[in-house]
DNA sequence: CGAATTTGACCAGCGC
DNA sequence: GCGCTGGTCAAATTCG
């Protein structure tokens, strides 16, 4: 319906503000792109909101032979950035992101906090353990990003546990979407999953919410995720997503033209062997990769490098 | 036995 | 107001 419009409508936004770096910087491998409206822009990058609050140098140097999910239309959407994103999983094989339902408006004065909606959520049978939400006021939203990812798994590794709570088929689309929350009691992270109604091998992640905790980084079925030695020196948990990089080296990855942000969540340990952080000290639980100082410009650092900004400026 | 998943039901929001 | 769809809950079921 309605909703679905708008979904459309940014994911079409998203792909077509992708092309022009990955498709001519990286070989089309990734495209994909967020949406972060809810969060404050201006003094949130993307990767802050994401939990990559100090990422290295050149991040990512992966020769990524997979081909792109999406071809990239031209204009990038005003509202809408891209930001990379790498394979998460066994057999998947290339990501492409899109930007999802706005977040809704943070910057509304008049609605509450994300905080305050959870709290507010409207829980349709009384006494629910989220609360109450008040009559009239509208439902509010974590910011929101999504990436496609060309896998045979819809469930992307990213480090963080999660739980499903729901399932629900989707209009105009063979494919159910599943609905995920982080295990964590205090962490209202969620996900969402579901096929690409026109590509099956493509799924759709859309993440809403921060993740207030360190990640568990335990990937399934496999060995545990090689952690930064944050021992000695505990980082306190990010408030972004803090997607985690399981077991990537940074060094071992590099996007010339997109060195100033990581990607979201994902598990490397299919795409890069035997990467491991890249520095001790300054890690974060989930993203090992970490250290690149990086200057406020907001959402734009995020998304756009120090030199094509420039030149667009 | 606890945790995770499945699944039907219910509610909110939106368009008509 | 009604119908449709997305999102969430929670009981039942399955899994480890």
């Amino acid at each position: 319906m309605m909703m679905e419009k708008r979904e459309e409508e940014m994911e079409v936004a998203a792909a077509a503000g992708v092309s022009p770096f990955f498709a001519d910087q990286i070989g089309g491998i990734f495209d994909m792109a967020f949406d972060v409206r809810g969060a404050d822009k201006s003094s949130q990058g993307f990767l802050e909101l994401l939990g990559f609050h100090d990422l290295p140098g050149p991040l990512f140097d992966i020769p990524v032979p997979a081909p792109l999910v999406d071809a990239a239309p031209s204009v990038p959407p005003p509202e809408s950035s891209e930001v990379l994103n790498f394979p998460a999983t066994p057999n998947s094989s290339s990501i492409s992101s899109s930007s999802t339902e706005a977040a809704t408006d943070t910057a509304d004065p008049a609605k509450p906090h994300p905080e305050e909606e959870e709290l507010g959520k409207a829980k349709k049978t009384s006494g629910s353990k989220e609360g109450i939400k008040k009559k009239g006021q509208k439902r509010q939203r974590e910011p929101r990003f999504a990436f496609k990812t060309k896998s045979e798994v819809d469930h992307l590794e990213d480090g963080y546990r999660w739980r499903k709570y729901g399932q629900k088929a989707v209009k105009n689309s063979p494919f159910p979407r599943s609905y995920y929350r982080c295990t964590n009691a205090a962490c209202g992270v969620k996900k969402r999953v579901e096929r690409s109604s026109e590509d099956p091998a493509v799924v759709v992640t859309t993440y809403e919410g921060q993740h207030n905790h360190p990640c568990p980084v335990v990937p399934r079925g496999g060995h545990p995720a090689p952690q930064p030695p944050l021992a000695a020196e505990p980082a306190p948990p990010p408030p972004g997503l803090g997607f985690v990089f399981p077991s990537f080296q940074a060094k071992d990855l590099h996007f010339p033209y997109f060195t100033s942000y990581l990607p979201p969540p994902l598990d490397f340990q299919h795409v890069s062997t035997g990467i491991v952080a890249s520095a001790p000290g300054d890690r974060r639980p989930c993203n090992p990769t970490a250290d690149i100082p990086m200057r406020d410009h907001g959402l734009l650092q995020d998304l756009i490098p120090s030199d094509i900004r420039k030149k667009e400026e």
